[in-house]
DNA sequence: GGTTAGCACTCTCAACTTAAGAGTGCTAAA
DNA sequence: TTTAGCACTCTTAAGTTGAGAGTGCTAACC
């Protein structure tokens, strides 16, 4: 059987309805708010042809419809039309964009907290892989007469930094060692430049040796603690608001994925339907704990690398708005980058 | 009335039972699982008179009793005994502090976790305040032919830094310009130096100019988000794990108050009682959405200026180990932060 | 006089009952 | 093919009830 006009107005409708309340959509409902020109008997025979296909599921015997993840994915794939985002709300978000750029990390803080609130879902950004990023410089900086302050930036503009215990040296032997690490290390990626490290130990055994050890030291931290350290989320307090969450077992739960790093694993190894933005939606996903709930995500550049932006809610979900927001946030980052790069 | 030896027994043996159960205490419970010599009746009377006193409450006329108020704080002050970490705990922890030690900024934040994890309670840092802290070396580096990186450091180890466009210059240059800066800027507490860089542009109209300006901007936007940025939390998710929060809307109350900077305004207006660590217990904190609440916290010194670590916890908290946890991390920070400067 | 046993009384909580309401599926007529 | 009608199912909220826990009071006890 397939999916004829009249199906697929209902099946629109119903989602549409179930998205807005949370409750079961009966066929009574449907007739009364859509003109569809029908009696809610007729309704009803669709709506039941509609869940023999799949479509449409139910709580319990006597209960109305609720969409299942196939009857989403349709509704995602064929049948939403695209929402914009109003003139108002859509230059209140440029602005925003134009005032924040500072570096690329506190600009990426301050695109999820945005975006969080634009959707009132709970909001990620999973920063650009940093294997893939290339040290651009390399600093050492004298801060009292035992300590310096090592400055690495990336390709990207991610800047980090660390104290290092050095031996007393003068301003221009300082230099000296940054100009040496700098030529030794820069624009090589973060993936090689421990091998590189330890070759330039090897062959310098000098009293530099023990900078050499620490600035490897800190490299390696660096990407160690990427996975969990790449992930921001804002909005998390957005996701109690939602009926799904009267139960206070499943917000729990929720916690629980929200901290165990299951969001990143799951967009990583979750095939999307090749979309743009990327939607998965609950049973699409791999990872256990997100399968009662849906992503939505766009992918920027940013150099060498990418990294994803997007938001994470219930499989009830606004799904035109939220693409259409996210669209919006994917391609501001994009343009910001490619800039300022 | 006085607080008898045998009342006295009677109301941490109350509290204590409360702390672990959650639920109301009945004599019974007292008299069976304490061993007082005594049977309920008698304890049922001294509940009686320490209800009066003010120490207890009750829920509805025939319950059990609940600490009030100011039971809560006659036991902690007069009642309880020191707890100890068991040996292997504080040994953990132990090396846990000296493994972190990178730079100010990730100590406090490990700190955090750490302190939520040991406690199972919300652990918060309220970072040293801007204001009092100087700037010990302003650095320019080359980053591309017009973009160099601005990065500051703080007399307390804590490092900023962002991009600025810069006009192209030499290597020799920069390193010109990041000595002026540092000369008119370096050595000032933060809520003075824009004052000082005001009157440094007024005599720079060169080309530099409009690097003050950015410098300047900069060290705007640090003092200025430095009320939330200051703020550390961690450990939210163990909070869900009290009973007293079965109920969605207390979650989301809490979320609200976890959002709005309550915290830290809370500990910033609220006079402590003399105590080390202080304990400020419900209805003594100033701001209403904590007056459900407890808090836990100690002074860490840094450089000229002063921090708070801390826990967030419901009245009904093992205060005992919450006091020798939150003392030990107290006693370690002093110790790391002294050491380093 | 402090302590205790006994007992009536209060209140909560969980289990059960009930009635209203929403929704379905089926049948038969339009 | 559509629709009206109707019996049936299931949920939900509002009582109802009984068991259990706890109290306060009184009177007896040491």
């Amino acid at each position: 059987m397939a999916l004829d006009d009249r199906k697929a107005q209902i099946l629109s409708a119903v989602i549409e309805e179930y998205v807005k309340t949370g409750l079961p959509v009966g066929s009574r409902a449907i007739a009364r708010r859509y003109q569809l020109g029908v009696s809610p008997a007729t309704i009803r025979n669709e709506m039941g042809d509609l869940e023999e296909m799949g479509y449409l599921g139910k709580t319990h015997t006597s209960s109305g419809r609720v969409p299942s993840d196939k009857g989403y994915r349709v509704y995602v794939d064929e049948l939403m039309g695209d929402a914009r985002l109003s003139q108002r709300e859509s230059q209140m978000l440029e602005s925003f964009f134009r005032s924040k750029i500072k570096d690329v990390e506190s600009l990426l803080k301050e695109a999820v907290k945005a975006l969080s609130e634009a959707t009132n879902y709970l909001a990620f950004v999973l920063g650009p892989e940093y294997e893939t990023t290339t040290i651009e410089a390399i600093h050492l900086l004298p801060v009292t007469l035992d300590k310096a302050l090592l400055v690495i930036v990336s390709d990207i503009g991610f800047v980090e930094n660390c104290l290092i215990d050095v031996p007393a040296m003068s301003r221009e032997e300082m230099e000296y060692v940054s100009q040496m690490l700098c030529e030794h290390l820069c624009h090589i990626s973060l993936s090689r430049v421990k091998d590189k490290a330890q070759n330039l130990l090897k062959r310098e055994t000098s009293r530099y040796a023990d900078i050499i050890v620490q600035v490897a030291d800190f490299l390696d931290s660096m990407t160690e603690d990427s996975e969990s350290e790449r992930l921001y989320m804002g909005g998390a307090a957005n996701l109690l608001k939602q009926p799904e969450f009267k139960d206070p077992d499943r917000v729990q739960e929720l916690m629980q994925t929200l901290k165990n790093g299951s969001l990143a694993k799951n967009i990583m190894i979750t095939e999307p339907p090749s979309t743009d933005p990327a939607v998965t939606i609950g049973d699409e996903n791999r990872i256990e704990t997100v399968k009662e709930f849906s992503f939505v995500y766009g992918t920027f550049r940013v150099g060498s690398s990418e990294g994803k932006i997007g938001i994470f809610g219930p499989k009830r979900m606004n799904y035109p708005r939220a693409v259409a927001v996210v669209s919006f946030f994917e391609r501001n980052l994009n343009e910001i980058l490619d800039v300022t790069d």
